[in-house]
DNA sequence: TCAGATCGTGACATCGTTGTCAGATGCAAC
DNA sequence: GTTGCATCTGACAACGATGTCACGATCTGA
């Protein structure tokens, strides 16, 4: 900024009041001052500006997925990129792994570089670590994940309410010996889409002491390996609910291996990509990642032009699609 | 930190060196310092620093891809974003939607903000705009599209050669009547996928003046439109190449509405989820994308460390998985 | 003609941090 | 007791920008 200060001829606050477009500057010097600039590919530095600036502002926001690295990660993303982009904010994007350690590295990088803005994906025990940053007036909304031992706000699904919906349309097919395998239970999904499906049984009256409920499945193998040990059992289920899209995808492979995918009733929770060009079709409570991003986004911003009502949890409905495999009728038997 | 100096009873520059543990500090004022500013909950900014600090980085990234909701790009993202941990570097990701206006856009938030590096997939006829920042020394390397207009680092698939792979392995199943479907040609990948497939034609003699090439394709439901017309006409193939993943799912759309999924060979250029599930499964051309979002970062990080070597083209190599749909032999008619 | 308002401009302090440098302290060796 | 050296520490300037303020020039109206 000096330079192109020192090239047109004038002082550097002119400089900086004709990049900002501020008023009271003549033509004359303005057209001096951009030709300069562009001769000298002035950028101007957003982060010097930032430390004098009134508002404080870096115009980014910092963003905590599971994995950028999975289609419903990304699609958050992309909602809350498109908020952003609106109000001219650049977004950090760090991917959890469900991983306590990565979840401090990433709000510490992100804090360390003063993001305006935080939207997490938590896994750790207590986000009470936040309290002083919350206090210092950032906005943190949590999306996907209810945040525990803080209040702030929170956009989810509603994961109990969609695994119950799953449930219920595999009972009212008559379904009785269903199986529920989900992802590990410190997540906190996990335990409310648990939740969901045994309580939903329990209103059917059907006896839960019973029912095959795996837990700590994280990938597509480790659910293809519990399904199969399932149909190894004496009394194998003829409905599986999978409460996460890679675990549908592993009960898949398995279903398919063992040549029963036309015959046992599968619900996953969470869409799976090509789902509807399967055979069967995967029945799923899809969820809306896109309407999570940008109410999470939408929320930010309204912090930040100063709204200061109290923390909300916003819910974002998810839907039953049916698609053939959650409408496949029990099994017969002798 | 003038804060935490004055709880600490200490000079600021007392509470630099300890934060940054330099040397030469007592172990008393050490201890004095750290309960300082654990209680005041500081946290170092690190671009006020950055401002002073002699080697002027930032440690944040900028990646530009496609769009962040998009499997290929997230595989890339992830690839990055696990190299740029390792260096405690963030990163900035950005969507390009094809849009040479918002890969400007991009790109000067970048700038501003002052990444140490940018990973780019571009659209722009020319990337001679960043020819400044190239002497400025920042590190650019693009990644899945080569630039024009300037010289830098690349890291790309053989998108030719892929091409021509996957037209040969059609080929060599007998098929004579091939269809090209591909994306906008603004798109170097894409004019690169159709010169490899006719190139490929051309090499076995098949006269490539009446092959269909339909381009301009962008998402699953033009894919599919363009497919229904091609078995509309009088003389529809019996091998389609499609050119992008997306496009290849329109065309499995279209196949299976038209009832010819089973009697129309086809094999797509970059992998698509779950394609080994479908039926039949699709045969494609992978990309390898994690290996690409690596070598673009650890470009990076090498020029970083000063490696001046010429600007080089690495590619990452394609591989043709067949699944089935590519093994289909051609109808036989009369 | 002159007071007063308005416009255009630059000097200077400042944001939070680090590099430079000089000063203070402690200790060992003479 | 003095010298010399290593260790520890803080004052100060600087990074690139913006906020504040004051100054001179021009304009307006009586």
């Amino acid at each position: 900024m000096r330079h192109v200060a020192a090239l047109a001829g004038v002082g550097v606050k002119t400089v900086s009041r004709v990049i900002n477009g501020e008023p009271n500057v003549s033509a004359t010097t303005i057209a001096k001052v951009m030709a300069a600039a562009r001769t000298l590919d002035y950028q101007p530095d957003l982060h010097a500006g930032n430390l004098r600036r009134a508002d404080g502002r870096t115009r980014t926001l910092g963003l905590l997925v599971g994995s950028v690295d999975n289609p419903f990660a990304g699609a958050v993303h992309r909602a809350v990129e498109d908020v952003a982009l609106q109000h001219g904010v650049a977004v950090f994007a760090s991917s959890l792994d469900d991983d306590p350690d990565r979840e401090q590295e990433a709000v510490d990088a992100f804090l360390r570089r003063r993001v305006d803005g935080l939207i997490l994906t938590t896994v750790s025990e207590s986000q009470a670590y936040l309290a002083p940053e919350l206090r210092r007036g950032t906005p943190v909304v949590f999306v996907d994940r209810e945040p525990a031992g803080i209040t702030s706000d929170a956009v989810v699904s509603d994961n109990a309410d969609g695994a119950a919906l799953a449930t219920r349309h595999l009972l009212e097919r008559g379904h009785r010996r269903l199986a529920h395998l989900g992802d590990r239970p410190v997540i906190q999904t996990a335990r409310e889409r648990r939740r969901g499906f045994l309580e939903e049984l329990g209103r059917a009256g059907v006896a839960t002491r019973d029912v095959p409920v795996v837990e700590g499945l994280h990938d597509e193998e480790s659910a293809r390996a519990a399904t199969i040990a399932l149909f190894d059992s004496p009394n194998p289920p003829t409905a599986i609910f999978s409460a996460q899209n890679l675990v549908t995808i592993g009960v898949i492979r398995a279903l398919r291996e063992l040549g029963r995918h036309h015959d046992t009733a599968l619900v996953g929770f969470d869409d799976v990509p090509l789902g509807d060009l399967l055979d069967p079709g995967v029945t799923v409570v899809a969820q809306d990642p896109q309407g999570i991003g940008r109410a999470a986004a939408e929320r930010i911003f309204a912090r930040l032009d100063g709204d200061h009502s109290p923390a909300a949890r916003t819910i974002v409905p998810t839907r039953l699609i049916d698609r053939g495999s959650g409408e496949i009728p029990p099994r017969q038997e002798g």
